[in-house]
DNA sequence: TATTGTTATACTCTATAACTATA
DNA sequence: TATAGTTATAGAGTATAACAATA
């Protein structure tokens, strides 16, 4: 088989697309890791981040944002809150809503998180001066905002799988 | 709930670790996408490169390399050779082995390959000079080298699913 | 006995589509 | 009639473990 291309056969691609794709998985590898310290999965994660940035949302509103069907949110939303995190209050003008809040024990837990996003942030980041990291946030930050992704959520919550299965019909509404 | 920490509670996180996940996830997104066209998933390109890179080597190996269980291996190698892109050879030396090889009509793919992943890799680094793509991926690759990544086959092919589930059982030893 | 390739089974995960209550 | 939340079912995808052939 010849080689027709502009490439060498041998050396794998090494460009920066191929470099992103490669260190964001590992970086959300290492953040699941991290992230189950504390009990969490980064779907998790991410629902406490939005509910601390704008509480008592729809739980359609949230399962949007998060990219998951309203289906499978509810037994999503039930683990964490038969773990006290986040709260289901009925909105008394449309019964048919309910607002999903956070707990002081949830907010808790989201100040833990942080510090392990912090601790990630720099284990990352590691082996680059100051300097050069704030470059390359420069650069990615510009990347993210021309490819049109919105700051806050990202895509690989959908892929990623629930811990523990244990769940019980607990708490919430039993009509 | 009070914000007892270093961050404001508004602003979501916007690091580096988590730009690089968000880009990471949007860039394999991005890449899956231009990959139908050539009706390949992005675990079947990846191997396609390996057997460019290394060919003739066992499927065990092979199936280590790309992350998957040997048993997954084998439905995933059969689609591709009844495609007529690979080609499994049997070693004459130990005859549990096949030595599994590109195919011409797999390396004439290789090729188209090749250009969509230029074309993948203009299209994430849109927006950059010439200059600061190359610093970008000068920061990257130290990244990468720092984490230990081996260049060449990222963790993301592992939870790619496949396309075409239409599988027969084909021309291999049928025992 | 160990190893490659293979097949079969069992299980996890998920979306789709009903269904209930409220509007 | 439409929408939020919920439940049930059915399907896709997978790993685990047995199995056959060869070493």
């Amino acid at each position: 088989m010849t080689n027709e291309g502009e490439r060498p056969p041998g050396p794998p691609p090494t460009g920066a697309a191929f470099l992103l794709a490669q260190l964001g998985a590992h970086a959300a590898d290492l953040f699941a890791e991290r992230l189950a310290t504390l009990d969490l999965t980064p779907a998790q994660s991410g629902l406490l981040r939005l509910l601390a940035g704008s509480p008592g949302r729809s739980q359609r509103e949230l399962a949007d944002d998060l990219g998951m069907p309203p289906s499978r949110f509810v037994a999503f939303a039930d683990e964490l809150e038969q773990r006290g995190l986040i709260e289901r209050r009925r909105n008394p003008v449309d019964r048919r809503l309910y607002a999903v809040h956070l707990t002081d024990e949830g907010g808790t837990l989201l100040a833990q998180l942080r510090q392990v996003g912090a601790e990630h942030e720099r284990l990352m980041t590691e082996g680059l001066s100051e300097p050069e990291r704030e470059q390359l946030t420069g650069l990615l930050r510009r990347l993210a905002e021309r490819q049109g992704l919105s700051p806050g959520v990202h895509p690989g919550f959908r892929s990623m799988r629930a811990e523990r299965t244990g769940r019980r019909k607990g708490v919430p509404g039993n009509r």
